[in-house]
DNA sequence: GTTACTTATCGTCATATTGACAATAAATAA
DNA sequence: TTATTTATTGTCAATATGACGATAAGTAAC
């Protein structure tokens, strides 16, 4: 690609997560609070350099481990979009590739003292200003937050939110808390159990709770699939915000 | 972000292009001739390294003018994704952010023997193997096609094919070209004319053509400012492929 | 045990959208 | 004037959606 004329300049590169997961019926977003120089004391994204040989992705996992002490990575992982480099840092010219992570609640490590404290934030709490980011880190979680809301409507991937079983009601509130609406209980489960290859009938229920049983399902093996970057749809007809 | 353990790498950083274009109703892509070092005299995508202090974007448009000659851009300029950096130039690890161009069919200039020459290339030569491409910009470019193909689905993208001006058929046609489908005429300009803020009928009509004139329309102004990455759906019910 | 309450699930119906295809309109070509 | 071509308007059945009634199957209260 080099013309040979401007140097190719060299960019420090970092990967940002937006890690979204749904608590109480609530979107929340994990931050961690900075130690160090920069927004000292601020609630930022979970992230951090890329080091020289590694993948992106595998970069952005990583930092989450560091910072919440996941072993795995516990839903699904995909790439936003990169940032910057321009007027982001104030350190400098900083690119960042800022990841979506969509999962089901899991507990973040309660950090030692000098680790960076990660926690998870109602989302809502960002939204009406209670909360302030540091850097670009709000305009990111916006363009987060549309991400999420419009890979509900046309992929299966509001399951990423729930545990390997779940009943129609979990997902429906998933719907709601990413999209911030009332779903009609009774539309909402024809539409999931009537769309193709997306959900099957582990025929179990749970058990305990108030009211009837709810039927338990997974992700069908067709949905499951839905990997990389450039995946076709599978809720067709899509499930449209309203 | 960072810990302070860990040397924050620097990585050259490029941008590339995705140009994509309708024209005698196929699909084509923008591609450029190498002329220098790794993969050379193969084809690959236009792009180049970002400058310090360049935006991402504005780095796109630059190494899209400079080689093609075009003053501005041309049509509808978003990002794609970022690639790499291990594993993808032999030259070591290059961080690329792939830019994705939807554009009417503008003449590219004809370089000098020393400039690298960019050309228009039906997608299906490189769909059907006839046409290699350098570093991993085959993979890119299906990423490519892939977003247009969704994006046609529920944005009014379509558009920015066409000129400023343009006929249901020739919309029709964009369609049919980037969804390699054929699309019943009557059906589809019942959706099209039926979509609330997509066109406006400019009152004027094609002429001198064969058939019947064609009323001509342009995007409505609701559907212009799509702009950013985050932009909601205007295409509401989506067009959905077949 | 019954009865009340709660949540899940099935059913109904009017409305909106889609896909298939007939018919008409308005130009050019013969 | 007639044939041909493309554009545009309709029709109709199948499908999907939104609003909401009714039933099912548990737990909680008495």
């Amino acid at each position: 690609m080099p013309k040979s004329y401007p140097a190719p300049a060299r960019f420090p590169v970092t990967v940002d997560v937006v890690a979204l997961t749904v608590r109480d019926d609530a979107l929340n977003v994990l931050l961690i609070t900075r130690l160090i120089k920069p927004f000292r004391g601020a609630l930022a994204l979970p992230g951090g350099f890329v080091l020289a040989g590694e993948d992106l992705m595998t970069a952005a996992g990583r930092e989450l481990a560091e910072e919440t002490g996941v072993e795995q990575i516990p839903g699904h992982l995909e790439q936003l979009g990169s940032y910057g480099p321009p007027g982001r840092d104030p350190r400098g010219d900083v690119l960042t590739v800022a990841h979506l992570l969509l999962a089901p609640n899991f507990p973040v490590l309660s950090a030692g003292s000098d680790a960076e404290h990660a926690a998870w934030y109602p989302v809502s709490q960002v939204l009406d200003g209670d909360l302030k980011l540091a850097f670009d880190h709000e305009r990111i979680l916006m363009d987060a937050l549309e991400r999420a809301k419009s890979k509900l409507e046309y992929s299966p991937l509001a399951a990423a939110f729930c545990g390997d079983e779940f009943t129609i009601a979990q997902l429906r509130a998933v719907y709601e808390a990413v999209w911030d609406t009332r779903l009609d209980p009774r539309n909402f489960h024809r539409k999931a159990t009537g769309t193709p290859d997306f959900l099957v009938d582990t025929g179990r229920t749970t058990v305990g709770d108030t009211g009837r049983p709810a039927a338990l399902y997974r992700l069908a093996e067709a949905a499951r699939s839905s990997t990389g970057q450039s995946s076709r749809t599978v809720l067709n007809p899509p499930l449209m915000r309203p």
